[in-house]
RNA sequence: GCCGGGGUAGCUCAGUUGGUAGAGCAGGGGACUGAAAAUCCCCGUGUGGGGAGUUCAAUUCUCUCCCCCGGCA
């Protein structure tokens, strides 16, 4: 039986210079870099969500950057059929696919695959969106726990995006979300190595600061101008990036360029801290600060020689 | 200087007919199966500006001092 292919992750938090690693890598080895980035998608947002540069992206072939429209929407399972598609082109061109990311749900239904449930007629979602507006989460939550305990359980009934999204599968598919994740998954396609690159919160967030203000200088307020010409539906899936919405209510005048600056460094960091939790509970993970580069690396190649 | 309005959690503020106080945000921890940069859960002792008085009991009432914000001089 021959060997899966082999693949390198590498995660961690936002501005923790996964990007760079990845370049670096790139002057040792044929690899082609794949975003595992749910923003980093945006076409509109190149700047603001921290997408490598086209000059960057000359250095190796790069993958699933920049692709969506402003109104368009991925989903983990949609982005796990690209990254599949990516990384077969890759290894196809005798390419290492290296994906770089921070959006652990999406390693996650790549790397473990996500339970192979049709897709839901909108307006069952619509309905139940409407009546958690009209009749309150409680009401929801309880209908699921009759139809399906065990996941009701689980989630608390004010999680409206977990709640509604169980009752409308069941709807949908007229199975419950325990039993289609129940049942089982491919096997791994590919041997990985998982690797984070991370930094302690408190010596991140001056990072953080640090790189909203080469956004800044990057013209990031014009960025956000364009794609609001384009794009003026705020609720628009490509807005909800953190610092779309805080130049958005900056330029339309809601608070100053200061005040939206504070708020996106505070909703950067908490989204970093956000990060931090789910890469932790990653045992697979093997860990590195950005200084440590050459040891990553090195890690990197001695695996490859393994 | 006078007249108001304030001084309560890191910030913005609420409340207590007198029985030593709680929200939002921030911060910390956690969860995470198709919107995940999303969504959600848990965590609140703080010289109640300082001092004095009344009272069994004062953050609350009284006096006084200090500081802030308006207005008048």
């Amino acid at each position: 039986m021959p060997q899966a292919p082999r693949i390198i992750c590498l995660a961690g938090p936002t501005g923790a210079g996964k990007s760079a690693i990845a370049l670096a890598l790139a002057d040792l080895l044929p690899i082609s870099v794949i975003n595992a980035d749910s923003r980093q998608v945006y076409r509109d947002f190149p700047i603001i969500t921290a997408q490598p540069s086209p000059e960057e992206q000359g250095r190796c072939p790069h993958a699933l950057y920049g692709f969506l429209g402003c109104r368009e929407k991925i989903s983990a399972g949609r982005y796990a059929q690209k990254a599949g598609a990516a990384i077969a082109q890759s290894l196809a061109q005798g390419r290492l696919p290296v994906l770089v990311g921070g959006t652990g749900l999406y390693f996650k239904s790549l790397l473990q695959g996500i339970a192979e449930i049709p897709a839901v007629d909108e307006a069952i979602s619509r309905t139940l969106l409407e009546r958690w507006d009209a009749e309150g989460g409680q009401v929801l939550h309880r209908e699921l726990a009759a139809i399906d305990p065990a996941y009701a359980a689980k989630i608390h009934f004010n999680d409206r995006q977990r709640v509604l999204r169980a009752l409308e599968v069941w709807q949908g598919t007229g199975k419950t979300f325990t039993w289609w994740h129940a049942r089982p998954l491919p096997a791994p396609a590919f041997q990985t190595l998982n690797l984070g690159l991370a930094l302690p919160l408190d010596e991140l967030t001056p990072i953080l600061g640090a790189r909203i203000r080469i956004m800044l200088k990057a013209d990031a307020p014009g960025e956000a101008r364009t794609a609001l010409e384009r794009c003026p539906d705020p609720a628009a899936p490509g807005w909800s990036g953190i610092g779309c919405r805080e130049l958005y209510g900056y330029l339309q005048g809601e608070y100053t360029l200061e005040e939206c600056l504070t708020l996106w460094l505070r909703n950067t960091r908490a989204y970093a801290k956000r990060q931090l939790t789910w890469f932790r509970a990653d045992q697979s993970l093997a860990w590195f600060r950005p200084e440590e580069s050459k040891t990553l690396l090195g890690a990197a190649l001695r695996w490859l020689d393994s």
